[in-house]
DNA sequence: TAATTAATGCAACACCGTTGTAATAAATTA
DNA sequence: TAATTTATTACAACGGTGTTGCATTAATTA
């Protein structure tokens, strides 16, 4: 995890491990603002970038709730290196109360077969009220 | 479904008319650039706000997927008149050969329960090859 | 350490969606 | 149906977001 930059073939700069870890300092996805607020110098441009680098090589995967900002999520180990093959065993859980978006792994993933189609990938998003504010 | 904007309360104007025929004219869930091809005259603000409207008195859901632009499709009737309690037994499934995005039907849809969380709603995306295209 | 390759950051731009407002159309009331 | 009220449309203008070209600077390689 220290050299996830060289072990994806990357350059290893000071804002990257820094994006790297804004990422680690947070259990749950944080949007594009959030990496914004935490860097001690930001540049909007570099950080796009390095944020397409990211997804590109695996490192954080995309959550596009509708409505919501993009969020970015490191990502597993076992994830593939770039969006198409990315996978996980996890769902997406937005909750209504805290609004924190969070990747929670399932013991068994469900799974869904429809007639005469080939399905090669879920996304499954679920909302209302996570663990924290469940109490 | 021809009074359907007399139905949610809100006024019947030839360019929302329009916009509701053009939907009705796909059997799948379409972006704003389809909308906007087909218009025989349009108005980037009005679509927008027409848009904005059909969202809110659920007449229209969106489907916000990576990567794309987002899709809209036609509520069915029992569906909730806004985006919250807005609830659907379908999935959202992504052709990755025509690139066609469609709400699919399920006969038993999953369930998922988390030790903890309240979950409210869930939003299952697929991607794959659909059933035209898989033959 | 020198040469090569890649990342950064500035300037500038295009696109997307929104807002204020005047004109216009639809709905309501008498 | 005509007059009034209410809602919608469309223009102008704007702000935010994400991108590209390019010169500078930093990281990697030999």
């Amino acid at each position: 995890m220290n050299n996830l930059l060289k072990n994806k073939k990357i350059s290893e700069t000071p804002f990257r491990l820094e994006v790297l870890s804004i990422f680690n300092n947070y259990k749950n996805a944080i949007p594009l603002s959030v990496i914004e607020k935490d860097l001690k110098s930001y540049n909007r441009i570099t950080l796009y970038r390095t944020i397409k680098v990211f997804l590109g090589k695996g490192i954080i995967h995309e959550i596009t709730i509708s409505g919501e900002d993009s969020n970015y999520a490191i990502c597993e180990e076992d994830c593939g290196t770039n969006t198409h093959t990315h996978n996980h065993n996890h769902i997406h859980f937005k909750c209504n109360n805290c609004g924190i978006i969070t990747c929670v792994e399932l013991e068994k993933y469900p799974k869904i077969s429809l007639p005469n189609y080939k399905i090669n990938q879920l996304e499954i998003q679920a909302s209302g009220v996570c663990s924290t504010c469940n109490q």
